[in-house]
RNA sequence: GCUCCGGUGGCGGAACAGGCAGACGCGCAGGUCUCAAAAACCUGUACCUACGGGUGUGAGGGUUCGAGUCCCUCCCGGAGCACCA
């Protein structure tokens, strides 16, 4: 049988540090801190595989930071509110805490099977009334600070969650969590102001450059929407009406005048137009629409006449004034200038309603399109024409100009734009940290004082669930009724709970001092800890919860709780975990289980061969890798560090063959570093593994013993254990050392060991290898051409040749480039 | 449509900063051990070959003594945004 039983090791050493409280993070400690976080979990059911590579990565940081010298604070809690829990209890009457909990301590049992570092005394769920009454907290700060407010608006809501739902959670019109077509829906609801931060969310990306991926960067870039332009108001009879627009010199191109079907004044002047009634039946038409349909390939455009005009300022000009459903309230001022020489959208509407096309910029190089039958609008550079007095301007001087003379008339201003909307954190949801304000007829919105949170949870059996379409706290009287904490009298509690995100907005704080109940995070402690060192989860994530959490930082900045403004320094994504191509599921019928690979391979073979599979941030096809290579290798570390220590010190060893692994082991502690550092898991097993391979070689072909496998195997167990850190202390232990791998040094190389005596290098004749030479490093060139012209083979393709060019790269290749003689 | 990634053996993937393409592993083939099998171990494994060599990193061009790597054009795949004025 096989000497490597992880069924017998793991729960061994995973019991030793637990006695041990080996990685409990010490406040006091002065070794340099390094906070370890991975992005906490929501406990549906047991962990995936997901989990399982996503904690691989963040074990492995930490663990290897902390081999490197550092106090490492690496904690796990989980994110416990949300709607699984409660559509749980709808469907199978469970209690959706109940149910959470009791998938809590799955989830914990099969991380303690895992052999995760985590520091479990800063375990935190922020289901937990001592965590959600600082959420509440937290979100007082921003409502007295102005960035927390009420306002009815066209909302996004879901009619199978029953909920309304943030813009980052609608996906291609639908919900994110369960692909229901979303519908509008005006509600008073609660936002958070992020639109305050939209500047301040792109500019402080520059700190995040070179330590996130690009790709989020982008990602985030692309949400927040920055565009700039200019604000021109046009009239409307005698009313002004401010439009937004990126290009200012497109003016004098404007033929026609679009507002949404919501912009306010759209109804009075389809009223004054005379088309009331044909407003009506248009409005109806066009809220009747899903975004799914509205955004649905043709995209056709409806629109209609309102029997009005307005005027563009830089000429006077009487313009149609359309209602158009292309238009979005929600962007911009609801109301624009159209140009349909230049811009796409509205040559497809003047197209459909017959309206007139001007062009004001000459593309470069190109003949002026025609007007009357152009069907792509001129969308490139070029200069300016049909524009009165700024004609032969480039576009950009124009845009500047017109935009400047505009603002003398004080018809118009320089403006920036972002797509970014105010985050909607109502939620109609019984599962969610209740919103801490209190509605008094006499005194308006009150916030609950910090004395009364949290603002409890009732008791699930309170809420009649089955009542659809309404917050379910509304069914819960005893809840409902509060007193004014202003004037005493009789009020309501606000009923909705708030969105999710918000929790997580802020639990990389509480972790810093999770057991305070008199703040909710110390000074002291986040001073000593944040902002995180390295930051690990899901691509997933890119937009919400990293964006949110970076909001929730810049404004407690802003409020004076702490003195950074991005709260994660580094930032590393892993992929995901899929199965023959898609996303493991139940319903597909293609789920892998960890409890399965771990009952029959053990936790090491399970972490390793995450890491394995690829470069971390790609997915991994578990239907590709192979626990069994991983099983076996590990199997043969454990059986060769065996026969090692078995053997006596060998028959006295080669010189030479000492020297080669001593060699080995120190390019293989450079390499898998940089690996390491690089988060490049797969090439540092891959070096681990030939290091192994090199052992075994020198103990069996060699029969080599002593001090060169010893170090070289010691070696391996300290870089391994990041990876495979039970397997790695079980090999620790048997090399003879009584401490724990996991408290060892990260081991260092000597680069005067490094250096080969002996080198071969190719020898390339017009660039085709046709041998290679040993030489003795350093050689000079015409040493190594000396060799080079005593190979058969070389000198039989230099026959009849002229060496016209020499290229020599010291230690590395020599390349003879030649003519026919 | 716009933006950003990527395309290397049967498979996952290696390749510093332009310098021997295919590390490491899976799979496969052959062998050792065995009555046999499993396990373990050993050897081989890009393709073609008249065995000299030739061809190969999606396709085609270019730069270079030398290109998977740099430049241009194109094809394919993935991701994000998408009536954002």
């Amino acid at each position: 049988m096989s000497a490597y039983d992880p069924h017998e090791i793991e729960p061994r050493w995973e019991k030793a540090w637990e006695d041990a409280r080996l990685f409990v993070a010490d406040e006091r400690s002065d070794k340099p801190p390094f906070y370890a976080l991975h992005m906490f979990p929501y406990p549906s059911g047991d962990l995936h595989m997901g989990h399982v590579e996503a904690f691989s990565l963040a074990d492995a940081v930490a663990r290897y930071q902390r081999l490197q010298g550092r106090e490492v604070m690496n904690p796990i809690g989980w994110d416990s509110f949300g709607l699984p829990a409660e559509n749980a209890a709808i469907s199978r009457g469970a209690d959706p805490e109940a149910w959470t909990y009791a998938n809590i301590e799955t989830h914990a049992a099969t991380m303690r099977r895992m052999g995760f570092a985590w520091d479990w005394s800063r375990r935190l769920h922020t289901s937990d009334p001592e965590y959600y009454k600082w959420t509440q907290w937290l979100f007082i700060q921003l409502y007295e600070a102005g960035w927390a407010y009420r306002a009815q608006a066209d909302v996004n809501w879901c009619p199978n969650d029953q909920t309304v739902l943030a813009n980052e959670q609608v996906i291609d019109g639908r919900c994110e969590r369960c692909d229901t077509v979303v519908t509008k829906k005006s509600l008073t609801q609660w936002f958070l102001k992020i639109t305050d931060f939209a500047d301040r969310l792109l500019s402080d990306m520059d700190q995040l450059t070179g330590t996130w991926p690009e790709r989020v960067l982008t990602l985030q870039r692309n949400w927040i929407g920055r565009s700039e332009g200019a604000e021109v108001t046009f009239t409307v009879g005698d009313e002004e009406v401010v439009v937004y627009t990126t290009r200012p010199d497109t003016l004098y191109g404007a033929t026609f005048f679009v507002v949404a079907p919501e912009h306010p004044s759209a109804r009075e002047w389809a009223a004054r137009g005379g088309v009331a009634d044909e407003f009506d039946a248009f409005l109806r038409r066009v809220q009747a629409r899903t975004d799914v349909d509205r955004q649905a390939a043709d995209a056709s455009k409806d629109g209609l006449f309102l029997g009005v005009h307005a005027v563009n300022p830089v000429n006077g000009e009487q313009l149609p004034v359309y209602a158009a459903d292309y238009v979005l309230m929600g962007y911009g001022t609801g109301a624009i200038m159209c140009v349909p020489g230049h811009d796409q959208r509205d040559l497809d509407f003047a197209r459909q309603y017959d309206l007139p096309v001007r062009i004001v910029i000459r593309p470069e190089g190109d003949d002026l399109p025609d007007p009357r039958t152009m069907s792509v609008a001129a969308a490139g550079d070029g200069l300016v024409v049909n524009s009165g007095a700024y004609d032969g301007l480039g576009w950009r001087e124009a845009k500047q100009r017109i935009t400047d003379d505009l603002a003398d008339r004080g018809l118009g201003r320089h403006a920036v734009n972002y797509r970014l909307r105010d985050w909607l954190i109502s939620r109609q949801r019984y599962w969610g940290a209740p919103i801490p304000i209190i509605h008094c007829a006499a005194c308006g919105e009150v916030a609950v004082p910090v004395d009364d949170l949290p603002v409890r949870l009732p008791d699930a059996n309170e809420i009649d669930f089955s009542h659809s379409g309404e917050a379910p706290l509304a069914t819960a009287e005893a809840f409902v009724h509060a007193a004014c904490p202003s004037c005493g009298g009789a009020a309501r509690r606000d009923t909705d709970t708030m969105d999710t995100f918000v929790d997580s907005s802020w639990y990389y704080l509480r972790y810093c001092s999770p057991h305070r109940d008199d703040v909710a995070f110390s000074a002291d402690a986040v001073a000593r800890w944040m902002p995180v060192d390295q930051y690990t989860g899901g691509i997933e994530h890119a937009i919400l919860h990293l964006l949110y959490s970076r909001f929730f930082t810049k404004a407690l900045h802003d409020l004076g709780h702490v003195d950074f403004v991005e709260p994660f320094t580094r930032l590393k994504s892993q992929g995901q975990v899929i199965m023959d191509g898609a996303a493991m599921s139940k319903s597909r019928g293609n789920l892998v289980e960890p409890r399965g690979i771990i009952d029959e391979y053990g936790a090491d073979t399970l972490r390793a061969t995450m890491l394995f599979a690829g470069p971390i941030e790609d997915d991994v096809d578990w239907a590709d890798v192979s626990t069994t290579g991983m099983f076996k290798f590990l199997s043969r570390l454990t059986r060769l560090t065996d026969e090692h220590v078995a053997s006596p010190a060998g028959p006295a060893a080669e010189a030479a063959a000492d020297e080669d692994l001593r060699r080995a082991t120190h390019r293989t502690i450079r390499d898998v570093t940089a690996d390491f550092d690089a988060f490049k898991y797969n090439t540092a097993l891959a070096k681990l593994m030939a290091l192994t391979n090199e052992v075994s070689a020198a103990i069996r072909e060699r029969g080599q013993g002593g001090d060169g496998p010893q170090h070289a195997l010691e070696v391996i167990a300290i870089m391994l254990s990041p990876v495979a850190p039970h397997v790695a202390e079980e090999i620790w232990n048997r090399l003879g050392h009584h401490g724990f791998v996991a408290e060892q040094r990260w081991p260092e190389y000597d680069d005067s060991l490094l250096v080969e005596h002996t080198l071969e290098v190719p020898v390339q004749v017009d660039g085709r290898v046709r041998d290679t030479i040993s030489i003795t490093a350093g050689a000079s060139q015409d040493d190594v051409v000396a060799l080079a012209q005593q190979s058969d083979n070389v000198r039989r393709h230099l026959a009849d040749r002229e060496t016209v060019k020499l290229i020599w790269v010291p230690d590395r290749l020599l390349n003879l480039v030649t003519r026919p003689a």
